[in-house]
DNA sequence: ATTTACATTTCGGGG
DNA sequence: CCCCGAAGTGTAAAT
């Protein structure tokens, strides 16, 4: 519908069979948020998207992000007031409460979107530990992984292993350049592990870089740093699986 | 348009002043990412929203976040192919690419839209801290403040100040439920500057919650813990707000 | 340009 | 359901 009548529109919402089909609204709002912030927005042209899980989101036409927003599951009560078409949107369990109030309206689409479409995202710092896991030469010639998402207070060792000469090393993965948060997070690893078992350990990084900062702050605490990068990790993975796919065929 | 034949759309979207204009376009796609990590996304029907500002974003029909998208400042590229419109978007500084095919649209617009109108966020963390500021009671009866991002190694305290006894304290300042990680933080800055001034301090997270686990960790510590609300600080810069602007008007 | 920390972060996994 | 940490995090402010 294009340049619909404010009741056209709300009567094309209302019947719009609840939560299964998505929304778009295109026009003039403004907006009100009150929940774990408040915001207020003034008039201007905005594209309002409904989705089928409940969500919604109000786009300014800049900006990555969502100028408003409500998760999924929120419930929508619709009405007519002072020539606008107001929308409020609750979260009935954070409650948060978002109003739009709509007083022109450029387009309203009803959609019935259908995607069952698989989504995959690689390189991510779980692939990272896999290929370490998978190839352990590419951390150190020698380190032989004992344990991944080890236990330890307060958190967990992304991976826990033994160098060439058995020493215990705890290795801290990240996919992007790692900062001073990780060295100190690495720091607390081996602290702890070194209260707990009155031994030597190494703590190693593994980021595909260390931030200007971080790197005096390594050297400071002892501790290592080795570049690995999540591109490559994803490649060792991707072979991985073609060799095991030829073995199955073979 | 309403399923416009690719070519149209391809034409619509060429025709389209470059960035000056909103995009929505509705309909099958799939897409390909490529950049500090790689996706993919097998076909499904989708909403693709393209910003003024060069920013574009590719919604399925539930989650409240894009599946795929490119930040504000990509570059488009449009090209029909095998029966499909495909739509490159470049980011220049990052190096990352989005390639998104089309095979069915169900819906285009393009879209001139006209918003200037503010935003107002309000119960920040920024907004906390202000609220200590102008009525430090809130957290403790006779506490000064004495600063505020105060930076230390590593990182900066959010408020310094003396409590009724005049004991140095470290305000950690939360504006949702703090956790483990904001207890360490906070131990991180009370034993540096112990170090640096070699004198008894106090730490003091204020937030609107602790979480179970950070509150064990927090007691042995020897650190401390007091319940601000973020709304309870926002009404008293709003307060704080009306008075100056009476005073001023009288 | 780089670093730093917040965010109505969102999202997913594990206990 | 709570808790915890990653994310293609994005974003703004400070250095």
């Amino acid at each position: 519908m294009e340049n619909p009548h404010l009741e056209e529109a709300h009567e094309a919402l209302r019947v719009r069979r609840s939560r299964e089909e998505t929304v778009l609204l295109v026009g003039e709002c403004s907006v009100k948020y009150e929940g774990r912030a408040s915001s207020t927005l003034e008039p201007g042209d905005r594209v309002l998207l409904i989705k089928q899980d409940g969500s919604l989101q109000v786009h300014r036409p800049f900006d990555l992000s969502p100028v408003n927003w409500q998760p999924p599951g929120s419930i929508l009560r619709l009405r007519i007031q002072d020539r606008s078409l107001i929308i409020r949107a609750y979260n009935p369990r954070g409650r948060e409460s978002l109003e739009i109030v709509f007083s022109k309206i450029a387009l309203l689409a009803v959609l019935d979107l259908r995607d069952s479409g698989s989504f995959f995202l690689h390189a991510s710092e779980e692939e990272m530990r896999s290929a370490i896991l998978l190839q352990p030469s590419i951390l150190e010639e020698g380190f032989k992984p004992l344990a991944v998402e080890r236990p330890i207070e307060p958190g967990f060792i992304d991976i826990l292993g033994l160098d060439g000469r058995g020493t215990l090393t705890v290795v801290e993965v990240k996919r992007r350049e790692a900062g001073k948060e990780a060295v100190l997070q690495l720091k607390r690893y081996v602290d702890s592990l070194r209260m707990e078992t009155g031994k030597e350990i190494r703590g190693i990084i593994a980021a595909p870089g260390l931030a200007r900062g971080a790197q005096r702050m390594l050297a400071a605490l002892g501790l290592e740093f080795k570049v690995i990068s999540p591109q490559r990790c994803e490649e060792i993975i991707r072979r991985d699986k073609e060799r095991r796919m030829t073995e199955f065929l073979t």
